[in-house]
DNA sequence: TTTTAAACATACCATTCAGTCTGTTTCAGA
DNA sequence: TCTGAAACAGACTGAATGGTATGTTTAAAA
């Protein structure tokens, strides 16, 4: 990352990354991974002591893309709507064009092909998984409690469920987009719970005016 | 199934299908099914022609057991209830016990399984997998028509979003269910979607009365 | 009782796999 | 220019893996 040898160690994760999310982690071998990679078995293991060691690093590494980017789309919504409402829609709206980015249509969830593999990785990677679908959590329910609190919904709901049923329904669509070939699945869940969100949240926000 | 020779088989496949819940496909050799199930490798190579044979046995295996119990559950709802909106949330309750059963939690989805390695699987198998998916999401979208043509929601919906929010809630929960070591999210976000279902239907459930 | 085929058992084989070992190259700093 | 360490290259190894070959048991039909 900072330095030129990082090139070689992020390219390997990169591809990992990509070969993993194709065929899982088991079904990858580190001779695949040099072969897509074009590296050599000398640099693999120069950058990561074992297979076990390439899991931890890549589940980190992506953890941190990932949790960068929710974070940057939350700042963004933020610097450009007052409204937490509003702030929300944009969220869920630009999460939708990054999964539909058609220039890289998205091939899954990392968390869930580990979380499908748990048994074959150490305890702390599996806490990473876990640690990072909960910090993904966190940032909608921090969105929805402002939501609520402003806008009183038409039914009781906490922001954790909200926040879990988005999660569900973006982790299930991309499990769906794949088994179906259709790409388009899981932006049309996450419009789907913005339709929903409407119904919660549009009479008290109608009143408020 | 009928002879005496299928109790061999079906023993073999019932033990692959706990070990690939738990280390996906190919994370499980056929050593593992063995020494598991305590058969030998003459009885599993006569039963199956080769790894990916096994592959193709279970999904269709696996297939055909949930298509039957999603039948079941259908029918049951039929037979106990008139009206298709209670048949719906008997269904969907149904499913919640299943899902949630203590004495035999839910590993997760042989679906999800299957399409996150569909890479090391015949084209024909991942077929099964869509086909299968494509099965229990037509039976919520028979239901989900009858309530919607009984019962106008609140909110223009279609059967088919409906039946494909609902899988996906599964799917997604079951995933978070793994990752979180909690059992208890799939049947709670089933609940979540029934309170959705109330909040479209019920209004013109009322009038109707 | 004999025959026959399915159902199993086990030793064995070739390949693949993760991981090691022994180097060579690169390049920053003295 | 020299030194040392990081970065890499690639042949090699032992264990695991999928698969085979060959033989034995079982059980039902003839």
């Amino acid at each position: 990352m900072s330095e030129k040898g990082e090139r070689s160690r992020e390219h390997i994760l990169a591809t990992a990354k990509r070969l993993v999310m194709d065929k899982g982690f088991a079904g990858t071998s580190i001779d695949d991974i040099l072969k897509a990679a074009g590296v050599s078995k000398g640099a693999f293991f120069h950058h990561f002591r074992s297979k076990a060691d390439l899991a931890s690093q890549l589940m980190r590494w992506h953890s941190a893309q990932d949790i960068r980017m929710f974070r940057d789309l939350a700042a963004r919504a933020e610097a450009l709507h007052d409204d937490p409402y509003e702030q929300l829609q944009f969220y869920l709206k630009a999460f939708e064009g990054y999964i539909s980015n058609p220039t890289e249509p998205s091939r899954g969830c990392m968390y869930a092909v580990y979380t499908y593999e748990s048994e074959a990785f150490d305890e702390d990677v599996n806490d990473v998984v876990a640690e990072t679908l909960r910090e993904w959590s966190a940032i909608y329910i921090r969105k929805f409690q402002e939501v609520i609190d402003r806008y009183p919904p038409a039914r009781p709901v906490t922001a954790k469920e909200l926040a879990e049923m988005i999660v569900s329904l973006i982790e299930g669509g991309l499990i769906l987009q794949r088994a179906y070939g259709n790409t388009a699945i899981t932006a049309r869940q996450s419009e789907h719970f913005r339709a929903y969100l409407d119904m919660l949240f549009a009479p008290s926000m109608a009143a408020s005016n």
